[in-house]
DNA sequence: GAGGTGAATGTAAGCGCTTACATAATTTCC
DNA sequence: GGAAATTATGTAAGCGCTTACATTCACCTC
């Protein structure tokens, strides 16, 4: 890499005691042949105990760790998956993906996490550099991204899938639900209790299409139900509590202001109904508010949240189990689409009397 | 290499167009020979101009992306950290990791996450594996871990840093607080407040020196106070809001009942709250909880929860800073110790008058 | 114009592993 | 008891890359 013009200091260091020992050094060590210790390692039943019982001795002695890369090279198969999420502080991420390594574990893969910030080219990077690592499959969210990115994908047959969605338009393996579709119900009951003045707090809609598939669920119901979407009343802001609070007190401002505030997600709703709280405003008395998500904190704020349930760690156990059939071949489409309910809490009501 | 001209039989594989291209095949595509292409890719300036343009060309064209593993067999430099906590699902280790990633995206390092579900021989693995991928250093969370771990660790050179721990009796590298000595100085202030039988809900203390070091806290405040520390009553529970209200239920049957519980971290203190409200006792007036961490959701219950607040991100930040310069050789040990100073709010108040 | 430089490129030796194939050791069956 | 079948182990050829070292070539210098 970077020697070119490198200091007296970088001789040959042959015999520094410090050297990682290599698969030959095993089997020096237990007297036996690589070959022998690789098959120890990697199909113990071929092997007779004593001889498997001396090498792993020599291994533990060692401190050997097989070399991944070099491994892979020979095998052409890495037993390891990737998985790219936007960002691990998000709960429900977090919480999908220990549910999807738990079940990948079980089949000994092991599970690399990289992060994309919500960022399509860093996404991009960050695919190119898990299969260049050797990712023999991937865990992707949502379907927003750089053409590139997939035609790298398609380039080089990985296989994928894309979770968090479900969306029948797309023929790529996807699990997940319908973020439409299950916003719009929620929507609908919102307008079913007589709330006409709604008011919507999303997180950024670019490179996020499952926040513009809840946003438009909105409309959706609205339109059904005769209302007219432009009068919805937006507010879009980054995923965080304080955010969903400024969100909501900017909607409280509005004229007239808005019987029920909808938010894009739990976070965004609870910052809602904290500072409702503050404000003195009464939830749900003179103002209904809904999250998405159902994350723990749902059930632990005053009011509790009433919110559109997603099936986090299902989702991504199921995840793991199309990933390893479509690894394996078993490749139709086989999208499966999980049921997002709606969870009634305490935080919606029918709209105040005065405003009906 | 490819004996494709001597051999007839050779032909079989010929064909398959979805095979990734290797250097080898740039190297045919361009016209030059192997080095050549490595040497445009990782010191282009060691190749002329119209040579360069050519290779690049070529690469572009077959879609053309190197293996790392072999890259690293080949280089034994990999600029990828591993990062391993025991479980994605808590907030705290997410938000830490978070930093830490972004902290070393900036000197073009790649991270590896896995998780452990806190049992110290899955770690040891987890260890391993990521070594194995050529992980160049480490970020563990505390000290707690099997002796072969660590051997290993030794073995192999690998530079690694201990998080959300500080403890000076120990040699290693590590950044963090002192988690005795901040519950210890949370109980004090319990203590003074009038409250002589407490009580304790921990997380499950085998394997996770934090939760132990959160114990002996509360246990050297009573002794400073002359209470015997026999009297604290303890629940020893596994992480998740549930457990921490089931826990806090038990302690609240106990005769007589504690006046304030203290919990090892903030989730199972806001089981506890939400129990109590619950169950209609009040907080902080019948009895007083408090938590640590300071996560989001502290401030976000009622009563909002007074705790001990960890630095997190920065502390992610920081691991990230120390590693780099471990790596690099600056290696004395450099640990840094962060403030976690008590976060006052709601929940813990003076003792009940008829207890007093 | 012979000899010397230095830059550009090529050659080929591994890096540490897996695995077909070869060989040795053991068991099985008449 | 010995040939055949079975099992355990060894041998060695790569996997895709980097990088000493060798070679080539253009250009100087005297």
């Amino acid at each position: 890499m970077n020697t070119g013009d490198d200091d007296p200091l970088d001789s040959p260091d042959k015999d520094l005691r410090t050297a990682v020992p290599t698969l030959e050094d095993v089997a020096l060590t237990a007297g036996v042949s690589t070959a022998t210790v690789s098959r120890c390692l990697n199909s113990p039943d071929r092997v007779t105990e004593p001889t498997r019982n001396r090498v792993l001795k020599a291994v533990r002695d060692l401190g050997y760790a097989p070399n991944f890369g070099a491994r892979a090279l020979a095998a052409k198969r890495t037993n390891t998956f990737g998985a790219i999420i936007p960002t691990m502080e998000n709960a429900i991420f977090a919480r999908g993906l220990q549910a999807f390594q738990e079940e990948l574990g079980q089949h000994g893969i092991t599970l690399l996490v990289a992060s994309s910030s919500y960022k399509p080219e860093l996404e991009e990077e960050q695919i190119r550099a898990l299969v260049a690592r050797g990712a023999d499959a991937l865990l992707l969210i949502g379907h927003d991204r750089t053409p590139q990115s997939y035609s790298f994908l398609q380039k080089r047959q990985i296989p994928f899938v894309v979770a968090w969605v479900h969306d029948t338009s797309t023929k790529r393996t996807s699990i997940g639900f319908d973020n439409r579709r299950s916003m719009m119900a929620l929507a609908a009951e919102v307008i079913g209790l007589g709330h006409h003045r709604l008011g919507f707090i999303t997180a950024e809609r670019g490179g996020n299409d499952r926040a513009r598939e809840r946003f438009e669920g909105v409309c959706g119901a609205m339109r059904a139900a005769s209302l007219d979407p432009d009068t919805l009343q937006i507010e879009e802001t980054s995923y965080s509590v304080p955010n969903g609070a400024d969100a909501f007190e900017r909607l409280m401002q509005r004229q007239p202001r808005p019987t029920a505030v909808m938010c894009g997600n739990d976070v965004l709703a609870v910052g809602a109904i904290t500072r409702a709280k503050k404000l003195g405003i009464k939830v749900p008395e003179d103002v209904s508010i809904t999250g998405f998500d159902d994350i723990e904190i749902a059930d632990i704020v005053s009011p509790a949240l009433t919110t559109v349930h997603v099936p986090h760690r299902e989702m991504g156990r199921k995840a793991a189990g199309l990933l390893l059939a479509l690894r394996s071949g078993s490749g139709t489409n086989n999208s499966v689409e999980l049921d997002a309910p709606i969870k009634w809490r305490e935080s919606l009501g029918p709209v105040p009397s005065v405003d009906r």
